[in-house]
Formats: C-alpha cells, sequence, structure tokens
DNA sequence: TAAATAGTTAACGTTTACGTAAGTTGTAAG
DNA sequence: CTTACAACTTACGTAAACGTTAACTATTTA
C-alpha cells in the first residue's frame, strides 16, 4: 500500500472549503480532527482528512451542533474490535437515519411551503399585468 | 369572514411546540412574530402565527440562522401591491429553493455515509461471529 | 543568508440564541 | 378583595462557534 500523497497544509484546506484556518484549528481543539505533523510541528492534511472535514461541515449544515457531530464521528471511528462497541455504535446510526429521514421530510415542507408563496406571488403579478 | 376563534396564550403556544416563552418573545423581539394584543397586553396567538412560528422552527432545525429566517418570512410577507416588490421576492424565493435542493442532496450524501458505515460495522460483526 | 510568507500557540473578543432573575401588572378563583 | 398564578418588561448572564491579535517559529524565495 502506497502512503497517498494526497496531503496538504492548513490553509490549503481551508481555502479548497472556503472556512478558515481558525474553523479548523477549532475543530482539532474539539477532537474532530486529528492531523499528523511535520518535524517543525506544521499540521499536514490527507484525503481522508478533508473528507472527515466535509462530514463536518455537512452536519453543520443541518443544523447538528458540533457534539452532535463528534458523536457521528465517533461511530465512525468506532474501534472494530470490540463486539459490544460495534453494536452500541449501529444502534446510534440507526437513531441518526430516523432522525435524517425526519429531515428530509421537513425539507419536503419547506419546499411546498416557498412553492405555495410563489404561486400566490406570480398569480398576483398576472392580476396586475391585466389590469395596466 | 370570521374571525377564526382558534387562538391562544404564550404558554399555551410554547407548550404546543415544546419551546420556551422566553424563545417566542426573542423571536418576537427579532421580527419574526407579531402576534395581537389583549386591551391587558398579553399576546395572543392565531392559527396563522402559529404556523409562522412552526416555518421558524423548521428552517432553524436545517441550519438557518435567525437573521436568514428573517429574510425567508420577508419574502411570505410581501406587500401584493408593488409589482417590482413582488418580483424581487420571488427571485428570492428561488434563491431559497436552490439551496433546499442542495440540502436534499448533502441529506442524501449523509444518509449514504451512515448506511456505509453501517454496513462496515454489520460485516465486522458477522466476522467476529464466525470466529467464535 | 536575509526577507517574506505561512504556520503555531495562547488568550481575549464577538455574535447568536437564548436562560434566568427581578420587579411589575393582568386575570381567574375563592 | 385578596390570593395565586400567568404574563409583561428590563436587564444581566451564558454556551457555542468562531474572530482577532500578539508573539514566536518554520518554510519558501530572492
Amino acid at each position: 500500500m502506497e502512503k497517498h500523497p494526497f496531503t496538504c497544509s492548513i490553509s490549503q484546506l481551508a481555502k479548497a472549503l472556503d472556512i478558515t484556518t481558525r474553523t479548523i484549528r477549532f475543530y482539532e481543539e474539539k477532537g474532530l480532527i486529528t492531523p499528523d505533523r511535520t518535524p517543525g510541528n506544521q499540521r499536514i492534511y490527507t484525503r481522508k482528512n478533508r473528507a472527515r472535514l466535509k462530514l463536518i461541515l455537512r452536519g453543520k449544515r443541518f443544523g447538528f451542533s458540533l457534539d452532535e457531530i463528534a458523536e457521528m464521528i465517533g461511530m465512525a471511528d468506532t474501534d472494530l474490535t470490540e463486539i459490544d462497541q460495534i453494536q452500541k455504535s449501529l444502534v446510534f446510526g440507526d437513531k441518526k437515519l430516523e432522525q435524517i429521514r425526519q429531515r428530509r421530510q421537513e425539507l419536503d415542507l419547506l419546499e411546498e411551503e416557498i412553492l405555495a408563496t410563489r404561486q400566490t406571488l406570480i398569480t398576483r403579478i398576472e392580476q396586475l399585468k391585466e389590469k395596466e
């Protein structure tokens, strides 16, 4: 196996994901990512770190707090030797899936609501144009 | 038309939506809802107010800030006489629809990710059970 | 090798979204 | 009428999620 060479610095990663370096370091403080270091103590990020960060940002866009995201990630990082631990993670993951499905329904409602408003507006515009 | 009698007090509304009265008053401060008052200056909420509040909470669950939600509501409250204003609202609504569709895609990704992790865990459990 | 650029930690500042407490007024029950 | 409870306003407090600045070190570039 290779030691895939797709690494980058903190500022490169920040630019790629359109966030600040402060944000990345903050997530590290919270234990959400743990990049390797160069001999000079500078952070280096792999594709894996990058994927992890994207997952974090995605979670945030759905209103999950960093603590909740930390939990989800905890699941992803499960030590695959302890069978009890694995089963707990499964239960946790299923709970999250439940939540996600609920969110999807709410997303539909939100869309409906906006579409309805849209229709009202369009109808109104047509009425106004006829009156001219 | 009736003056539909489906009104309630702030604490009733809070209980119904499982939030605190403080939260409701806070949203009012921010201009997100403007209930009528009794002669004694107490807030009364109609079905419409209630629907509005639900919309706010739904938006929050998708990581929209209160300011963003205020914008969305601004669209819903458009003064239907100014044709320019209506058209602006339409454009704004379409932007929000774009965002919502993006969120849906991300939701799918999130679900995939969890399902993949789930599969890994299940496979691992089976392996461990065979070894017994 | 020197200068410019980028990265590091530490610590204090800021914004958002409420929580909480104090003191006052409305309203329903006895 | 008064007791009790709910609602009102005002204001200070707080946790989360970063922003900003300072003082220092590593790395790249001339």
